[in-house]
DNA sequence: GATACCAATTTGGGATACCAAGCTGGTATC
DNA sequence: GATACCAGCTTGGTATCCCAAATTGGTATC
């Protein structure tokens, strides 16, 4: 199996030491989220081994940490990739409201809010000229990276598990330069408000925002849900 | 392994097919949160093996979900049972506000709010008689029960996660007759509020019912903190 | 042609063997 | 007596093997 020649490439060898099953499970998370293996596709055990070059046993424990995340689920007996859920999707901007308000509220009241500027240099660095998948990225992390200013772990990784259940779906929604230009507005104003201690202002502000944008994202993704299943994607009302 | 005495009534065959993993999971999470396994205490996966007759697979399956509850953590190589944390207790008690006032506002906006006579009925299944095990475990389903009726699977999951994190705490936590039926009365509140669709109120009284059990739980923790330290339970500060 | 049935294959669940890293206890050297 | 060192044991990580259940594909029967 190690000597396996498909084995071999498949492994990046990223850094120093680590386990096969972090390997496996970063490697197949990026997959995943990258669209390289759609939603609602079915995986085996076997086939993971063989791909990235790894025994049942560290597959298997990668299977069940991305279980956890919402990233693939079972299908009676048998692993599947999990579906792009309309209906989750607006669970999970409830979810998320509740979080992030909450997040943002803490650190509107935090004596050091120095923590803001590092977040609007982020969004600073995308420009025209910046690939979409780097919008994407940056998009996310805002949101992350506000919620760690809060301090508090929960919340922290209440939005990262949510942005991560959500990356695929913002990944193809179908969004505009004029999409992309107002949210990069609505992340400002809500740093605004942030560095001026306004709490209340920017729970409003991210409210609004994050309303938006779930209204944006599940109609785009239901007005393409023909497309999206033409192209093998598992997309699913409830 | 499978004709060890111990292995064989280690397994109370609860009822009609479970995993191993299963298994292993349900009955290693109920020594935790019943500190038959106190925090803090080493775990190594062949004590775990020999205790249950499971083999290592299903065990290493059960230790990562484990993990990923929170109850156990990695100590270097090797497992450890999570130790109490009243840093943690504090950012639990942030984490939960925001989720549990996001729920039970959206409880009260429903429609059918029958759902609160049942947990009424569950509330009022407690009385003087009642053993301290069963208030225990009333008063996180209470809380449980109220997200579940919002209808939202992640707010849901979030307030189990919690009262699951909180649950070894609360168990240590001293408590006297005053303090149970503050919460008994407090709950009766919330669940007024929530009948009368007051959104606003039951939020309010939500938090401070939150507030003020999180106030005596670190309270009576950090007094405690030497005994239950002498009990063999690590409890750090931070 | 439809259907019931059976064997071969596939697949996840579990058990076990092997390995490397780390810990332990004892020993020999100074 | 203190310390450096080494052998053996422990333990998590991994690979592999076996098994039962489920799927599949073909065939025989009606």
């Amino acid at each position: 199996m190690n000597l396996d020649p498909a084995a071999v490439n498949a492994a990046p060898k990223s850094e120093t030491t680590m386990s096969q099953m972090q390997n496996v499970e970063r490697q197949l998370r990026e997959m995943i989220l990258g669209l390289e293996i759609g939603p609602g596709e079915r995986l085996t055990e076997r086939w993971i081994e063989s791909r990235f070059g790894a025994s049942r046993t560290p597959v298997r424990a990668a299977l069940l940490r991305l279980e956890t995340e919402g990233l693939i689920g079972r299908d009676g007996r048998g692993w599947t990739v999990a579906p792009i859920n309309l209906a989750e999707l607006g669970q999970i901007a409830v979810y998320r409201e509740a979080v992030e308000v909450a997040a943002v509220r803490l650190t509107a009241a935090l004596e050091d809010r120095s923590g803001v500027e590092v977040i609007a240099a982020m969004l600073d660095s995308c420009d025209a000229d910046t690939p979409r998948e780097e919008w994407h990225r940056v998009g996310m992390d805002f949101h992350i990276e506000l919620a760690r200013l809060s301090g508090n772990e929960f919340l922290l990784r209440a939005v990262r598990d949510a942005m991560t259940r959500l990356s695929r779906a913002r990944w193809l929604e179908v969004r505009d330069e004029r999409a992309l230009g107002r949210a990069w507005a609505e992340h400002h104003a809500i740093l605004a408000a942030v560095r001026q201690g306004d709490a209340d202002e920017a729970a409003r502000l991210l409210s609004a925002h994050i309303a938006g944008s779930r209204d944006r994202l599940i109609t785009s993704l239901h007005d393409d849900r023909r497309g999206l299943r033409a192209r093998g994607f598992a997309v699913v009302a409830a």
